[in-house]
DNA sequence: CCAAATCTTGACCGTATGGTCAAGACTATG
DNA sequence: CATAGTCTTGACCATACGGTCAAGATTTGG
């Protein structure tokens, strides 16, 4: 057993090591993959040697799944936000702000997400069927009230919340692709999705 | 130089086994990205042995790079096919509906894709400056002459298309959790997403 | 049916990887 | 400032991996 175990360690040296370690293994992670990384790599990233990595956390997995499981969290608040309103397009279209906006500060997390969903979500496949299946019903049943009150267009409430996932998150799944793609024109591209992807939503709920 | 470099393999039992490996190597390559993939799992799925694999292809890199150029142009040709047209609504419309039975139907090629793109897109950086620059150029100019014509809502061409890409595959990538939220209402998930997505696209769209 | 060409694989090689351990360096605290 | 507790790491281990090779099995074509 790692002595660093909790997330509240107990030392000063245990706090920060941990921490750096943690970051060092969000840049490895998002970038190749649970399998696709070694500890060597997240020990260079960290500038710490290998078996000192494995004094703070007892392996590879330990680690990510640590990730993992701060990242959930993070993942679904956005979502939590959303509340009864008396401007349901307002309120959706703020949460479809606050998702773009997660995906160009925190690029690493959704990459991390990202891979681990593509490769079958070994790791948090129990976190998808229970709280994020339960939130999302939770929000679908308000998006549903506002549709059959007639606040909002009548839409899909499960297939809008993945449209808004979808859409936001390819800014920073797919960066590369993005950058290419728009060539010169990159610099402001979060600011000019916001304006399409306000204006898409918009047409699409207002009724 | 293994025997069966080009897709022209020379003899029956070439073509055969070519073929078998590459399937083996994208069910492989699809679920664990490159680097997560080994050449032994590939030769365990394809029923053949590793030195196997290796008369017909030089090297894990050889068939991972053959499965990515076969899969540009299969990514690109629905794109390709959307055209000028009377009703630009409809033949974006269709281009939607094409991307989503491509989601559908090749799951594993998207799959490879976005696990391309998410490690940085360390094979294929060039065909997305390349290919992929241009042929979305020459597209969203096309788009761009019908909102000056006035036949569809003024809408940012590049991040029209980033959209329609995101809202497709993302019923292929990220299926695990597509299945996990809707529960049981799984069955008929293309068919109400493709409902969705048309009408979320005419409602931005229609002038 | 036979020889040449093609195909197949067990055994092997060097390196990379996840993880261990013991011995020493450092830090906090009485 | 001593010492118990904490931290660090070089050396090491077993396994896994990408790839090679030579020797044998199979197929092809005359």
């Amino acid at each position: 057993m790692a002595r660093a175990a909790g997330t509240k360690g107990k030392t000063r040296i245990q706090q920060e090591k941990t921490d750096l370690i943690l970051d060092a293994a969000l840049n490895v992670f998002s970038k190749f993959g649970f399998r696709g990384s070694t500890i060597d790599q997240i020990a260079l990233e960290a500038g710490l040697s290998k078996p000192n990595i494995l004094y703070y956390f007892d392996s590879k997995e330990t680690i990510h799944a640590m990730l993992l499981s701060r990242l959930l969290e993070k993942w679904l608040e956005p979502l939590e936000r959303m509340q009864d309103s008396n401007d349901p397009v307002a309120e959706i279209c703020a949460y479809v702000t606050r998702k773009l906006e997660m995906a160009r500060d925190y690029p690493r997390e959704s990459r991390l997400f990202a891979n681990e969903i593509l490769q079958g979500a070994p790791h948090i496949i129990n976190e998808l069927s229970g709280p994020l299946h339960d939130l999302t019903q939770l929000k679908a049943d308000l998006i549903q009230s506002w549709v059959s009150a007639g606040k909002i267009a009548p839409v899909d409430p499960h297939h809008l919340i993945f449209s808004i996932w979808s859409t936001t998150q390819h800014y920073a799944d797919f960066d590369v692709q993005v950058k290419a793609v728009l060539g010169t024109h990159t610099y402001n591209r979060f600011e000019t999705a916001a304006r399409h992807l306000n204006k898409m939503f918009r047409a699409l709920l207002t009724p």
